[in-house]
DNA sequence: TTGTAAGCGTTATCAC
DNA sequence: GTGATAACGCTTACAA
């Protein structure tokens, strides 16, 4: 197999130097127009493409991001990421998606990879901890904004709906629905955005003169579907709960599929919130009430927000962003 | 900044030449128990990291794998990159994902990065058109594999799954369940694996004395929803069909969700079969039958061959491969 | 405006 | 078993 054609063959073929060749490539440093002509010209003939490997070792620099997500098969994250390596690809810069599987060694090793691969910038999606991101060298950090994850050191950039407002307005339009005694449901792992949903909850009941029971106003699902389905009906028909602030529509769906095996009618007995709005939503019977969040808005911010960062363009970036979301009003709340 | 610690400085801090310690780190040649401690010990304790980026360069070769998928939002598509991601990074490598979104020209542009990034080997998933890979190099190819769709110069290998199989399987327990004049629901553009479904299809409906009727055994609903909705509640209400095999569980699902607002039920006046069992089948009334296809399989298959191609380890690879799918009864089929 | 040459961090070849 | 050293393709002072 013939060797790759480079800078040095386009340089002797067109009678100039490599220095030069490489200053008409990147259109840097001063050359004539007739230099260019003829060192263009050789270029396109011989069909020559940039090395990017010897770019990027060269320059430290590799015009790509990387972004940690914990599960794309999620719909939420996929098309979050998918938005964001649409802009990313529009401004030049090639994607990585590393999927954590929600697993730290896993992040912890993908952190290292790209960091040798000389990756220009990360964004981080979710995860149930606190971000922090240590270089084993800690005179290199690549700039990173985190989204609905809150980053350790805490000026560090942050994107995320408005989880708290979501949380709140669902809350409310469940007992404006005429609920008496909502819940929450949620797992076990309180990830940053599931602690704002919570504390929208509870502030929804606070302003609702509702009070807000330890023991009866949030459920805590196992992750066993099987373990979970017993559990939300046994706790359902002890209580007298009569509706749901469910922490993603994914459980939403599943308490929807759990409760057909009984007496239990959505949204008369109880009615029931999602939050995320996914495409399953209007599949199901009855149709699920959710919150939207904006995926296009979150992800134009976060990428504006770390190519500022990486090409150290704007220096006033709030570090904080809160992205408003919506109520989507379906089948399973009354009205 | 201070500048990152090579490969030179824990030569030096251990004592050794450079050779010796790239001999440990890639653990060949040889070298004595002794300074192999020695080495790793220093780079043990300064934290030293190896610069792909470097390695890259040097080699040629960059541990990492491209996929080219149409759209990351699709669950049977972001179920088998996930797979593909994990199986690839357990051997080490880095899985660049990029998302097509069925635009051509943004396949091309990734294609021409991803050769200059020096990827080992690349996975093209789906897409309407036979995959043809053009390096603009032509004495330069990196090794593929295509997953369901057909490359066109055909020794390159194409995973796929049993879609014939699974029409016809499909078919055949609609007929057996009483059907008498099934139809075939698909789009516009035949991709491969549609092309395999509709032989199937009529197979199976060749095989009972059936007769396949271009303008009644087949539907191409249109893209837009709400024309697709109208055309179909109008196509059933005019004609004797009376179930459908529809050629994606998306479809099937939409096709459900328009059928709601009609006297027609499912599966008493219409039985439904789709096809790749996304997570969203279960949560509809009635529950979707389909066709899985074995994501985990494919994702094998995909992987083990397109390094057995990159190592050059195996050169007697079956050059199609096909993937058996099984039937999974739920509550749009009777029976 | 152009050329010379150093240097990025690694691997690989060869000699000892 | 180990060490010198060339080489990979590019960018970028610095010189001319």
């Amino acid at each position: 197999m013939k060797k790759n054609i480079s800078i040095k063959e386009i340089a002797e073929l067109s009678g100039v130097s490599i220095a030069t060749v490489s200053r008409v490539i990147n259109n840097n440093g001063r050359f004539s127009e007739e230099t260019k002509k003829k060192v263009l010209k050789v270029i396109d003939e011989t069909g020559y493409q940039l090395d990017y490997s010897a770019k990027t070792f060269r320059m430290k620099k590799s015009f790509s991001i990387g972004i940690l997500v914990p599960d794309i098969t999620n719909f939420f994250f996929s098309n979050l990421v998918e938005k964001i390596e649409e802009i990313l690809f529009n401004q030049g810069y090639t994607t990585i998606i590393c999927n954590t599987a929600r697993d730290i060694d896993k992040e912890r090793t993908y952190l290292n990879i790209l960091e040798g691969k000389m990756i220009d910038g990360l964004i981080i999606i979710s995860g149930a901890d606190q971000f922090s991101y240590k270089s084993l060298n800690p005179n290199k950090h690549i700039p990173y904004v985190c989204i609905d994850r809150e980053p350790k050191d805490n000026n560090n950039i942050f994107i995320s709906s408005d989880h708290y407002q979501g949380a709140y307005e669902a809350t409310k339009k469940l007992i404006s629905n005429g609920s008496l005694k909502p819940a929450i449901v949620m797992h076990k792992n309180y990830s940053s955005s599931a602690k704002e949903r919570l504390r929208g909850f509870i502030k929804a009941l606070e302003n609702s003169q509702l009070t807000y029971l330890e023991n009866e106003s949030i459920l805590h699902l196992p992750s066993d579907k099987i373990q979970a389905k017993k559990f939300i009906i046994n706790f359902l028909s002890q209580s007298t709960i009569d509706s749901l602030f469910v922490i993603n529509d994914n459980l939403a769906l599943d308490i929807i599929s759990y409760l057909k095996a009984t007496e239990i009618s959505i949204p008369e007995d109880i009615q029931i919130i999602g939050f995320d709005d996914i495409p399953a939503c209007k599949y199901v019977t009855p149709q699920l009430t959710t919150i939207r969040q904006d995926a296009d808005t979150i992800a134009n911010t976060a990428v504006n927000s770390l190519l500022n960062l990486v090409n150290g363009t704007s220096n006033f970036n709030k570090k904080k962003k809160l992205v408003p979301v919506k109520l989507i009003l379906r089948d399973s709340t009354l009205q």
